[in-house]
Order: C-alpha cells, then sequence, then structure tokens
DNA sequence: TGTAACTTAATGACACGACATCGATTCCGG
DNA sequence: CCGGAATCGATGTCGTGTCATTAAGTTACA
C-alpha cells in the first residue's frame, strides 16, 4: 500500500468513526454533527445569510445549507428572516433556545477533544496538522477552516 | 483553536474535498466512491459474503452493505447467490463487468495517488501516516483497514 | 428432540451531501 | 428606463450512512 492510498483511507476511516462517536456524545441533545457546527459558527459568527453560514460550515461544501437550516428553524433554534435591504438575502440568528443548545454542544466538543488528545499525545502533532494544512488549504473546504480562524464576520467584500 | 480541534475539522474538510475529487473522477465509469471501494475490495478478496464485505469496507462502518450491493447487482457487476451450505449467507463475487470495472477503478486511483502524492512531498508523511495510524486502530473502520492489509480472506476464526 | 440464543441479510426511517435546476431579486450596461 | 447577467435561496433527485427492527436460518444445550 503507497503512502497516498493508506493516508487516503486512514483519513476515511477516522472521518466515519470520529463521526459516530460525536454523533453519539450529541445525541442527548438531539442534534446531528452537522446541525451542531451550524449552531457553533453561528454563535461564533451570527448574523449570517445562507451561503456566508455556507462559507463557513466544513461540511456542506460548496452549496447553500438550506435544508440543514430548514431543520433548526423548525425545531425553534434558529431564526430565518428576510433582510430587508436585500430581499434575496435572509438573515440567520440563534434563538435564545439555539444559544443555550450552542453552549451544552460546546461543553461536548471538549469532551471529544480531550479524548482525541489523550490518543495523540507522545505523537508527532505538529508535523501532522502541517501536512494537513497545506493539504487542505488547496480546497475550499480548508479554506472554510481558514475563514473560521480569522474570525471574519462580513462578506468577502 | 486547540490541536485537536484542528485535527478534527482538517480530517473532516480533507475527507469531503478528496471525496469529491474521486467521485468526480469516478463519474465517467458511473461509480460512486463506495461502489469503487465495494469493487475494489470484491476484486482482491472474492468471494465474500455480505458480512465478510462489510469487514473490508472503510466505507459503511458496521452496518451490512446490502443496499450498496444491491446496486451493483442491479448494474451487473456483483452475483449474489445463496451459500447452500448456510443459507443465511450470500455469496458475492465479480461478474466479467465488475472485474473490468475494477481494473478502470485502480487505474483512477493510481491518478488520484498520484496526485496526494505531489502535495505531500517534502512532507513529514511517516510521522503523519503514523499518528493517523494509532489514531485509527483505536476504532472499528481503523481495523477494517489492517484486515486489508494483512490479505486475509476467511472469517475471524 | 425442541427450543432458546445467536447469526445473517434485508428493510424502514431519517438526515445528510452532492449535483442540477428554478424563481425571485438585484445589478449593470446601454 | 429597460433587459440581460449575476446572485441568492429553495427544491428535486439520487446515493449513501446510521440506527433500529425483522425474518429466516443455524447452533447449542437442556
Amino acid at each position: 500500500m503507497t503512502p497516498a492510498e493508506e493516508l487516503r483511507y486512514l483519513i476515511l476511516a477516522i472521518q466515519r468513526e470520529g463521526n459516530r462517536l460525536y454523533a453519539a456524545d450529541l445525541r442527548p441533545l438531539d442534534l446531528t454533527p452537522s446541525q451542531a457546527e451550524a449552531l457553533r459558527v453561528l454563535a461564533d459568527h451570527q448574523p449570517l445569510s445562507m451561503s456566508g453560514l455556507g462559507e463557513l460550515l466544513v461540511c456542506e461544501t460548496g452549496d447553500n445549507p438550506s435544508r440543514l437550516v430548514d431543520r433548526l428553524v423548525r425545531t425553534g433554534l434558529i431564526n430565518r428572516e428576510p433582510d430587508p435591504t436585500d430581499r434575496r438575502h435572509v438573515t440567520l440568528t440563534l434563538t435564545p433556545a439555539g444559544g443555550e443548545l450552542a453552549a451544552r454542544v460546546a461543553t461536548v466538543e471538549e469532551r471529544l477533544h480531550h479524548t482525541i488528545e489523550t490518543l495523540i499525545t507522545g505523537q508527532p502533532v505538529e508535523q501532522t496538522l502541517a501536512l494537513l494544512r497545506t493539504f487542505a488549504n488547496a480546497f475550499p473546504a480548508g479554506q472554510a477552516l481558514a475563514r473560521r480562524r480569522e474570525h471574519r464576520k462580513g462578506p468577502p467584500a
């Protein structure tokens, strides 16, 4: 197995299993991992338009997260209001319930990250991150991450 | 952002984008990445039962890949026959068309792996793989990978 | 032997994730 | 001011991916 192939399958396997673990931890909150990510991003960057949210999500690459938002609106976690200045846009904000749940998501994430850290301590973490970063930056989803690191709020000007 | 959190999102982002690239390369063959993986695994390990295939797939963790196999049977790429010695089992093999397509998948994968290698040359690949391996081996999907490395054919005895 | 535990594959349900398309709205060039 | 191009969000469709359940078959043990 070449390094490239092994890397490919390792990343697939880890993503899947990590997602399952994360989903299990989120089940008491009645949230999926994607929904949790949307809440966390909104908590940090609201208000956002639909595509503005899409640019900050690592899941749901490229497309509008309309349906993801739909469910969160239906469950009363997100407000979706038309933007009076440009009626093509919508304005997304967290409801009070959404804010509370976002905080609980943060707690769940802390636990998950703690688990991850115990798995990788003593390992060459920095080298790994460096490699994955250059890898990810070649792609849009990686750039979504970079955007979130910058804590940018407005549209790309 | 802690190393754990960054690692989590990097892996998610890379998996998504890699999957999109791979899917685009597979589109001329009318195959999805999961279907391609099933064909490749069968090419290397046939005949397999349904759950035997499931144990070797990195996608479709845990559960039986019945529906995945369904489509490949319907498109004439896989034979699914009852096992006369134990009628709970099915025996999965590639049809001639499936074998040809598996070979073409191998070509597509070579191209993909070449692309990956140009992205990671000059990077600490070995350290990265080591970290991800220990990470993955904590989980079933990672163990599927290990099983495939061993070229094992029979059930776990 | 008879039946309870287990294994295997299939299926129902639900939420993504990706692609394509559509209708409404806004922008821009003339 | 008008009309085409561009933008935004919604939606149709398809194939997963996961959990739960079910039905059929086999095994193990009293």
